[in-house]
DNA sequence: CTGTTAGCGCCTTCAG
DNA sequence: CTGAAGGCGCTAACAG
């Protein structure tokens, strides 16, 4: 078992090996500038003495520490941990370390996370950001940031535009026969929500179908549950809810008040989270957050490694699937 | 909008307050040694310039830089989400910052992992770690290591005992008139999947049923319905699976198969992370993961701030939950 | 190609 | 209570 004896330093090695710290320095960075003899040397002390270079003292020296930070808001909401890992495993392939942190949906925790990640962290990815325009402004003044879902002008950002998937789910219900839908709705400070909303306002016009908007400030199975009774409330045979949650949440309700989907009653979700999970299986709309993920990475680590600022506006197109939830409108 | 230049170094506070850099360091870490007037002349110049004290700086000084790591197998695995967002709520109480790594299932890359965030870490956290236990062994020689699921003498742990659950499961179905069993397993490197074997196992004797046993490396919904072929061969009336997502995955394919379940078949879950989501809602073994996630930060961060190494085995029990997816035994 | 010399920004004895 | 001085481990000109 390797004791617990303090690191060995660049000094050490360069004493080992024969040479001055600069020649150690210069094996782990730049070898191509040193004779392949030195550093063949330098490898062999270091490797000797268990030498690996100091994370922190480089960090000091050259303010680059290869760290990146990932904020989201919540991490157990199913809609995120793809789109971490997929974050990690791009952050991976360019040896980035990667905070996580978790904002709880409060602005004022996003805020305080960026201030506690912030000298040791070269640039940040902030996921559904409930901060304001101005704060997000603020921050990106300081160190890259890369935005998802929150589209906001100037800073490069990563969105899934849920407004296709949502327009089919509309079509569909339209041609199923619904004259009247409701949108259940997420976190006000939701950039998806917003454009979810307005999405199904607009295609529901266009097809002269009617539509009334319920907000429901927490978007989970619970609160799912309890909305449903104002969903039915409002005499619609339809709703489309802001995620796959919500939707489920809706389901297990009106299964409970002997409502049968989709014969008297259509719910279509958003995000495909639950894959077909639920009973029936739930119509909803494809997510791309995978791909989100890993391409706020790349788009962080470019800018990162070749300063390129440019304003970028990635846009991934999402499309309605098609499951058991969603039927012809009743009678 | 402020601009990005250079944020300002204890130098220049200390310039603008009218004392020396000790000064501005010791009202930052120490102020009681300081005059109160000292103090408020520092913050008030430090809050003029903008200035945060230079984490980095501090650390390379220091040798402590507040930062953690916690390393899963699968971070878009449902079990591990709750735990981590736990674990980060318990970090930032104590102002820790929380690296997050995803081994993918390899000891390998955790091993790697666990490298990368090497200097700049002062704990870790390996939640169901792959590693040997050799290996585990090593890495704590370095730094303190909390181990979630994993039961390596003389390392502090976190364990959630599936074992009492499991026996309750196979309890219930024994007095459901259930005679031949089978267990359907997890990932080989895994402590829980061995424990929860080896208490279907002993329970079942103890009852006097029979079981046997199918491996199932790779724990998930679709190698759940993969496996079933093999499950309904083995002639058994009831199946427990490793986690709720395998059962899950077999529920979809005997229902498929035209199986009934619970009136031909009975499956019972792990973990509960599906909650009433399947259909039938899944009877399950409940999960312990937010306590667990609390828990492990909770200790180390105890070890960080006392030096308290002694050597904990935190056992959280589980029980069954029952739901809609066990019946008596057909025929 | 390699050594010398300054720092990076902060903390921490040691004096006073 | 406060200042002066050295050092944490490494990188980066600048000379040879």
């Amino acid at each position: 078992m390797t004791s617990k004896r303090a690191r060995p330093t660049i000094n050490q090695v360069a004493e080992a090996a024969g040479v001055t710290k600069s020649s150690v320095s210069r094996a782990f960075t730049r070898p191509e500038m040193l004779s392949e003899e030195t550093v063949r040397k330098i490898f062999a002390a270091a490797e000797q003495l268990g030498y690996v270079p100091n994370h922190t003292a480089r960090a000091l020296s050259t303010g680059r520490h290869g760290n990146i930070a990932l904020i989201v808001p919540d991490v157990a909401n199913p809609f995120f941990p793809p789109l971490i890992r997929a974050a990690q495993a791009e952050a991976d392939r360019s040896d980035y370390c990667v905070f996580l942190g978790n904002s709880d949906e409060s602005p004022q925790q996003e805020d305080k996370l960026i201030g506690r990640f912030g000298g040791q962290v070269e640039g940040l990815v902030l996921v559904s950001s409930r901060m304001s325009d101005a704060q997000i402004v603020e921050h990106a003044s300081r160190r890259p940031v890369v935005l998802v879902n929150r589209d906001v002008e100037g800073i490069p950002r990563v969105l899934i535009d849920s407004a296709t998937g949502v327009a089919e789910a509309v079509e569909h219900l339209a041609e199923l026969g619904h004259k009247k839908l409701v949108y259940v709705g997420g976190p006000h400070g939701s950039w998806s929500n917003k454009q979810r909303r307005n999405a199904v306002r607009r295609s529901a016009r266009a097809l002269g179908l009617d539509v009334s908007v319920i907000s429901n400030e927490f978007a989970a199975f619970e609160s799912g549950r309890k909305i449903t009774a104002s969903v039915l409330a409002t005499g619609a045979s339809a709703a489309i809810a802001f995620d796959d949650l919500t939707a489920q949440g809706m389901l297990a309700e009106l299964a409970d008040q002997g409502v049968s989907v989709p014969g008297q009653f259509s719910v279509v979700g958003c995000d495909d989270v639950l894959g077909a999970a639920t009973y029936p299986s739930l119509t909803t709309v494809s997510n791309r957050s995978v791909e989100a993920g890993k391409t706020a990475l790349t788009l962080l680590i470019d800018i990162l490694e070749n300063h390129a600022i440019r304003d970028v506006r990635y846009v991934l197109n999402t499309n309605l699937v098609v499951r058991n939830t969603t039927g012809p409108r009743a009678g």
